[in-house]
DNA sequence: ACAATAAGTAATCAATCAATTACTTAAGCT
DNA sequence: AGCTTAAGTAATTGATTGATTACTTATTGT
């Protein structure tokens, strides 16, 4: 038993995912465009050149970074959507649930929503940016499941235009990042989230959320 | 009278302009953190060493371009404001007329929220940064005034959180700001706009604008 | 007209950084 | 044990880029 060990050679795959976890790690303490490869290669404990005996090029490790945030981040909303629709409680809710998760998922990795920031710079369409505009498909995805339900079961107004309603859930998330990158207080994010997707939800047409109360006691 | 003839020389003064127009105009076709001095020289048809003959340095050309602007895009968005409080309708209208010269000002300097974007990751607090903390401080205060003022004439519901919905203000038009950096469209943007404005108006707790009906005829 | 000055050029510098190479060494398999 | 392979190192390369320098030239005020 080598648990006590800390073997100086690590395989492929255990050093891409530390790989993978210094970049969001470096990402969350500065611009992801300044992070060089010996920077990374620092972080993990191994000298530049031995970078490129795990990742062909630099670009494959921000693939490899938007790989794992594809799975974790959406994962975890997809989880966070599934549990509130269990409690059979207004679908509403659910489209809360997912807000709050996602809210939680930029606290716990506030470099992700750098890199992503990032690579939406490009103009040219590179791969890593066509990982992001698959993210955003599918977050499009969920949440469109989310509002068409909510319409059908009568829970939001019927003259709502969900893609509309689905541009500005996103924009209400992006805002309260915007907020935290200029201010440096990711702590803040959190406690505004609520207020901020209790304007959102009034705005669909839906009621104040019975079980729940916001606003005035 | 030289008014026909381009002279090779120009004045600091002008040069300068000329300089942080390309800039903006270049930001709107890939990432400004790539746009090189060389790139702003050609541009503008002088060499690469010559640009220092204008800017001490390569930042002091963002700082010019974000103090550009702070002073073209407030002064629109108060006049914005100040036309539509101008003719007694609802407060909301202001709002309005904000977002949407928010929006149209976007679509003319595309590259304007890139240059952002690009110095909100920046964890150091430079310069820049701080011209940009300055325009959000104003864009802020701009907003709260017009909500209080709406919220007393009792256009808005007296439960909303005004600074809550400034913050959600600025997400909705980030976006579409984001939304159109994915696609490449632009022009989508402008046509979304007034639909996130509604759902954002509903939010606010405010009737639906009785001079321009939207939803269902 | 004519200096004085500001603007422009061409070349170069110093620094940075991704990627490669030649070589070394640890780990794993039979 | 031994040996093959993968991981690591140290040094280097080639390309990029912001900034500087020495020199040239256009413009402007008196």
């Amino acid at each position: 038993m080598e648990l006590l060990d800390k073997p100086l050679k690590q395989a492929t795959a255990v050093r891409q995912v530390s790989l993978v976890e210094a970049a969001v790690r470096l990402a969350a303490h500065g611009s992801p465009a300044e992070i060089t490869t010996a920077d990374l290669a620092r972080a993990v404990g191994i000298t530049q050149g031995a970078v490129f005996r795990h990742f062909a090029s630099k670009e494959a490790i921000w693939l490899a970074v938007l790989d794992w945030t594809i799975d974790t981040l959406m994962s975890r909303l997809q989880a966070a959507a599934d549990a509130a629709a269990d409690t059979q409680a207004s679908p509403v809710l659910a489209l809360r649930a997912v807000f709050l998760a996602h809210i939680d998922f930029v606290v716990a990795y506030p470099g992700v929503p750098r890199v992503i920031f990032q690579e939406l710079q490009h103009a040219a369409d590179t791969p890593v940016k066509a990982r992001v505009r698959d993210l955003m498909q599918r977050y499009r995805q969920l949440l469109m499941r989310l509002l068409n339900n909510a319409q059908a079961r009568q829970a939001i107004a019927p003259d709502t235009d969900l893609p509309t309603a689905a541009v500005l859930f996103i924009g209400a998330v992006q805002g309260l990042v915007m907020q935290s990158l200029i201010s440096g207080q990711v702590a803040a994010m959190a406690a505004q989230a609520p207020g901020v997707f209790d304007i959102y939800q009034r705005g669909l047409g839906a009621a104040p959320s019975p079980l729940l109360p916001q606003g005035i006691p």
